[in-house]
DNA sequence: CGGAGTGCCTGACGGC
DNA sequence: TGCCGTCAGGCACTCC
């Protein structure tokens, strides 16, 4: 499920692959995915694409953006008529469009000889819980999802553009988000309105890493213990974006290729699997709604 | 404030 | 072989 290593590594493709090319077409397939005007941004060049927490900004030479969240199954592919060397993953896309493919945005592009280049951006959603809004730029940062995202961790120099001081995750606003809070620690860590991008895979493995047991209220982390998690935070998310990905479920990149971090999870999604540390039991529990993977005699 | 529940949606999976 | 029930899960939303 793409969080914000996922997303990021989405943004990166979509940063060579696509600014500069113009949309030619859009054409809907499954209308409640996408909201707003077509008609804005037919014609416009992509110009940037940034990323606030999970969501992504495709922003437009007109002053127009189009805002995607890819929730859990969303994939954004981009695919060029004339290379016909694909690097779609067969397993996890097939052929595009298919029958999970909602939105396509039609591409165009002169290359260095002059010669106009076709291409294809696929908006495929397997559960149709993911969003598109189409939106004038200066709107991005209204929409409730953005405006209300708590402050992102850093995960190095490669990271766009976008990171303002008051939205990265300092270890000073970390430890004030925690503080008094009877909320659980994993719950809040996946609180997108109090840190931004990290979902249920990376908050397992940084509770994993820094050794606490997610069961914890936040507010009963030591100093030590608080600093060792951001620090894990941060190592996780870099693992993840290093490795482009984490793929066990349907995540592609831009290209459709898939990631490499689920040969890494640390403690995520070992059902049968021993504790990587202490060989000892992995427990499955459910917080917030959602599976947990913890060992209890390394995490405490 | 926290926590629990629901809805969105479909593929996977277990039971028979 | 296939039908059926259950479940996962990011996020918004409601209710207690």
């Amino acid at each position: 499920m793409p969080e914000l290593p996922e997303v990021e590594t989405i943004r990166l493709g979509l940063e060579e692959h696509i600014v500069g090319k113009k949309i030619v077409s859009v054409e809907v397939r499954l209308k409640k995915i996408i909201s707003g005007d077509i008609a804005k941004i037919t014609g416009a060049k992509f110009k940037k694409i940034r990323r606030f927490g999970k969501a992504l900004s495709l922003d437009l030479d007109n002053n127009y953006s189009i805002a995607i969240h890819v929730k859990m199954t969303g994939q954004l592919i981009w695919e060029s008529d004339e290379i016909k060397v694909s690097r779609v993953s067969k397993v996890l896309v097939g052929e595009l469009p298919n029958k999970f493919t909602h939105v396509i945005f039609k591409l165009k592009n002169q290359n260095l000889k002059g010669k106009t280049e076709n291409s294809f951006l696929f908006y495929n959603d397997i559960r149709q819980f993911g969003w598109i809004k189409i939106l004038s730029t200066s709107d991005v940062e209204k929409l409730p999802f953005v405006s209300e995202l708590g402050p992102e961790p850093s995960v190095g120099d490669r990271v766009r553009d976008r990171v303002r001081d008051r939205e990265t995750l300092t270890l000073k606003k970390f430890q004030q988000i925690l503080k008094n809070k009877s909320t659980k620690i994993k719950v809040l860590l996946m609180d997108q309105k109090r840190i931004g991008g990290v979902g249920n895979i990376y908050a397992n493995d940084a509770l994993f890493l820094a050794g606490i047991d997610p069961r914890r209220q936040a507010k009963s982390l030591s100093t030590n213990e608080t600093r060792r998690l951001y620090q894990s935070i941060e190592e996780v998310l870099k693992q993840g974006l290093k490795y482009g990905g984490s793929s066990e479920f349907t995540y592609v990149n831009a290209l459709g290729e898939t990631g490499e971090y689920q040969k890494h999870f640390l403690v995520y999604g070992f059902y049968k699997k021993p504790c990587s540390r202490c060989g000892g039991k992995v427990l499955t529990i459910k917080l917030g709604g959602r599976g947990t993977f913890f060992c209890p005699h390394c995490q405490n």
